[in-house]
DNA sequence: AATAATGTTCGTATTTTTGCGAACATATAA
DNA sequence: TTATATGTTCGCAAAAATACGAACATTATT
């Protein structure tokens, strides 16, 4: 079955993701943490914890928060662990984002 | 003069107002409020009011931090107070998310 | 087995956010 | 002028977020 959901709850559903994605990212350090991963290939949680000035229970915690809202993925790798950007969360958060911020604002008011 | 900031320093000033609106769209109730804007001609403080199930004082609050974040402006008009989207803002973070998004994710990692 | 390296989880202190009633400010109406 | 309608600001209480050291778990190394 697909075709449980009316737009009108799809509609709320996205703005309810949008909401988790922006909480993520509404905190410098995770931002940062973001962009960093955005720019490297190996991403190992003491690659990442060297970069920042931030105790080592402070980074994990950020981690997990961005991994909760679906932002980033990890991964076990012997005694380290591999973070990275979650590709398909990624590109609905573009898409959600992109929707959100396409629509066409009325020209009307104030 | 415009050839002050280095690309590295507008990447950081592109998180920076990238954090600043993903805080203020990062709670329900600022989302639900976009939303409504996003849809409305006509917004005075009292018909956002009334869609929500929260006192004057927590919708006023709200609408302080969307505007303080550069999302939202508002216009006193006679004794009510006529409440929008930002446009130019809006343009901006439209372009902001779409280019933090869009980055290639490396395939590499994870 | 003992040690070292790597992160996570726990407990806690501090700060920030959220929500609301009451008081206040301003503009319109009577 | 007095009263009414509309929002904002203040002050405070409750909840959530942030940060960190210490303890813990897991894997690799000796």
């Amino acid at each position: 079955m697909r075709t449980y959901n009316s737009d009108m709850d799809s509609k709320a559903e996205n703005i309810e993701k949008l909401t988790t994605f922006a909480k993520a990212m509404g905190h410098p350090t995770r931002m940062e943490i973001l962009a960093f991963l955005l720019e490297q290939n190996t991403c190992y949680f003491g690659d990442i914890h060297e970069v920042f000035p931030n105790a080592k229970a402070t980074i994990s915690q950020h981690l997990k928060e961005l991994k909760s809202a679906g932002l980033i993925q990890g991964e076990i790798e012997g005694p380290k662990v591999k973070y990275c950007i979650n590709k398909e969360n990624w590109e609905l958060a573009r898409l959600l984002f992109a929707d959100f911020f396409k629509s066409n604002v009325k020209t009307k008011c104030c």
